[in-house]
DNA sequence: CCGGATCCGTAACGATACTG
DNA sequence: CAGTATCGTTACGGATCCGG
């Protein structure tokens, strides 16, 4: 029970209220991806420990954030996803994943524990609206032994874990360091694929380049700050 | 020191290690009405205890999100203003403000430590842009003990702490259940104003009544969620 | 008085072990 | 798989004290 509330008269306050807690938006970073289990969330973090997730998902459904829901796969049981009161944190934790971009570097960092996802995650927000407004497309990747879906269209990307539930337009796989050496624009897509470092499993080659053109990380000094 | 860092390759997690120590984002909140002096940020967020504000400055300084200045009034010292990329926080946070807005009332609730000027910030959140697209007006407040202006213009209302510095086209006076009388609609600004509610320093009563048509609560039904 | 630094009791955190 | 219980460590909240 976090009783230990900032009771001000301000929506900010109330926010942090009930999002303020460590590790609590990145619980709700993680269902931004889409539905997830207990478990899956504890693997992706492990720090938190059972206890506060337990904690911080409560306090989570008990604000409408949050619902519990049943599914079937992989097994029976229930998983966490956000209400239509918490998607409406989707537009504020992307402005800050945003901002949060000029304290991110991509490059020269310890990849054991990086995810594709979460990469592919903050670059969405960096995507001017007005360079997909007329753009319709769903990509899976498979990076490692991640895979995630990305659709663009109506003025923007959207990321979510797990395979496509629909048929995709593109599909690909390839390693972490590739991935990254794509975002950074190191490697041009059409040249990894002509080197096999990424493997086009359906999809046409055009529309590839355009989710890699999309999905751009440019340094801090770059971008308006 | 923090060093309890989430230490994932995520820009929304950085941002959280810069940010997501209790108190911080409310500091930034201060900041974003203006910059101010230790001894005024502590006094609106007294629980926060001098060593752990102290703390939390140091922190924001060293990510450059806040920097010393120093100022002559009313003594000669230092103060505390958001660096223009920690005024790139007014866009999430704002946001968060909105979303927050969802948990507030502003009926029935104690008004002993209550601040008008947190209730015009978060206000100022949900003004539609396309509503004041050619308007642009400097007004003054004095609302019990605080003193904070607002401009309307450019597409945004932005509120501050203290007096303006430039000449305002309007200066009100009142108490804090009238203001927030006006911003539940509960009392019309030209009748509270012939009531004497509402003491009209200076400006006309049109502009006045506009303001108050941009800061309006609406209860969280009747607004998007 | 302002801008802190030091200290202490309490609550939250991080990790692990345990249970239905 | 989805939690609960427990425990050592760390941070928080509050008060006091220090140097300019």
């Amino acid at each position: 029970m976090s009783t230990r509330t900032y009771g001000q008269l301000c929506p900010i306050a109330r926010a942090l209220d009930v999002l303020g807690d460590r590790w609590t938006l990145l619980v709700v970073r993680e269902l931004l991806l889409g539905e997830k289990r207990f478990g899956e969330i504890l693997t992706m973090l492990p720090a938190m420990g059972t206890n506060r997730l337990s904690n911080r998902l409560a306090l989570l459904c008990d604000n409408n954030v949050v619902e519990k829901m049943s599914v079937t796969t992989p097994a029976s049981g229930v998983a966490y996803a956000l209400t239509p009161f918490g998607e409406g944190l989707r537009k504020p934790i992307m402005d800050l994943a945003l901002w949060g971009m000029s304290l991110t570097s991509y490059e020269n960092e310890d990849l054991t524990a990086a995810r594709a996802e979460l990469i592919a995650l903050g670059l969405s927000a960096t995507v001017d609206p007005a360079r997909i407004q007329n753009v319709d497309a769903l990509y899976e990747l498979q990076v490692g032994a991640e895979t995630f879906h990305a659709r663009v269209g109506q003025g923007a990307v959207r990321v979510r874990s797990g395979p496509s539930a629909t048929p995709v337009d593109v599909a690909v796989r390839c390693t972490l360091p590739v991935f990254l050496g794509l975002v950074l624009g190191k490697v041009k897509a059409l040249q990894a694929l002509s080197q096999g470092k990424v493997q086009l499993i359906s999809g046409d080659r055009q529309k590839l380049t355009r989710l890699f053109g999309l999905l751009q990380y440019r340094p801090a000094s770059a971008r308006a700050v």
